[in-house]
DNA sequence: TCACTAATGCGACAACTGATGCATTAAGGT
DNA sequence: ACCTTAATGCATCAGTTGTCGCATTAGTGA
């Protein structure tokens, strides 16, 4: 059989153009009106662009914001590196709380936004999944020094480091605290070197 | 003046049972189709009320929440008490592990909820907050049978010690890790006895 | 340069959402 | 028991949302 099924993409010239300047507008709707105020007319008008080429091309709103997301997983970030486990995790902590308070909001709008719909959720879970996993060279470096028994079990330090961090701006959505992110570096690299993170002995 | 700028309401009969039996509509709802599925009509209907009643009470699907969530707020809930401090956290994040992975999962639908709405989103503010000022008891008890030093920072502890398990089951949305409750109690507990959350001294 | 057709623009449509005026019911006081 | 009127039911209407067929534009390979 000749292997022709797909009717042949054209991904270049308007396609892309039309791509970029949709998932601009998205993330400044995000940043004006938040996630509530991000509807396909709106991203639509402020685009340029058709209406029905919007629902064609990403569907819903959740479309729109997968998109978004696995186009911000598409970049070259590596966590922090400054020579010891505390300095590492506490300047995470900074990064983190800074994009979360950032001006416009637009990390926390796509966290919240990834609560509407089931294609941005999966989109935001992959996004953890790669962060995570690139800031497991955190703890990798640290083991390598000796600040750490070698089988820390890594994810589930990040998490206790990071997670106080989310869990006030995100979840809690008190004020930002300044000496959070420090205090919560602190509290799980202690802990860690402690051996609170020790994975099971292999056999 | 006489005072009687306001109309004399009427909240009991049929007005309580109206109130009463939306607000399970609400919950009915959210349990089965979440809060993507929650639409005015539907809570109208399974509520055997019309449409026009809960738009002119509740306003729209945040005002619904918001009612929901304050009507959480309202019962006798109080922390664990188990005799150690360890043992205080770790049944307290069972039980956050437990009413989160629930079915229906109406607790971490509401979470997700109250991002659609201002109301929801203060609503919940305020839920989070009387919880967290209940489970400072905890560490006024470890305090008191001296496993923690005076100026132990509680809410900040309580933090650290749940959080972990939020992040995973409400962010990361990753399966129930049955360990994490008790690894994050013990971790916290581990630390807070090294005095990682000591407050400032006073002069 | 030219033909082919994917991608987009355009307008019209049904379905849904939220608001409003009026009739009806029932709560709360006398 | 009776009156007043808050609360609800009911029908209707404007605005919005998502879909579809057809016309037009422009990417792609020849």
């Amino acid at each position: 059989m000749t292997t022709r099924p797909e009717p042949a993409r054209r991904p270049g010239g308007r396609t892309a153009r039309t791509r970029t300047r949709v998932l601009d507008a998205v993330l400044a709707e995000l940043g004006e009106h938040g996630y509530d105020g991000l509807t396909m007319e709106a991203v639509a008008g402020r685009a340029g662009v058709h209406r029905a080429t919007v629902y064609r091309r990403w569907g819903d709103v959740g479309g729109l914001l997968a998109d978004v997301l696995d186009a911000a997983g598409d970049d070259a970030w590596q966590p922090p590196d400054t020579g010891s486990l505390t300095g590492d995790l506490t300047a995470l902590n900074h990064e983190i709380q800074d994009a979360l308070t950032a001006q416009p909001p637009i990390v926390a709008a796509l966290i919240a936004a990834s609560f509407r719909s089931e294609k941005a959720e999966h989109a935001q879970r992959r996004l953890w999944e790669d962060r995570y996993a690139r800031c497991e060279s955190i703890v990798g470096r640290a083991v390598q020094r000796g600040e750490l028994p070698p089988r820390t079990d890594a994810r589930r330090l990040l998490i206790a480091a990071t997670a106080p961090v989310y869990h006030q701006l995100v979840l809690l959505r008190t004020p930002p605290d300044p000496d959070l992110p420090d205090q919560a570096a602190r509290t799980a690299a202690l802990a860690a070197s402690a051996g609170a993170f020790g994975a099971a002995e292999p056999a």
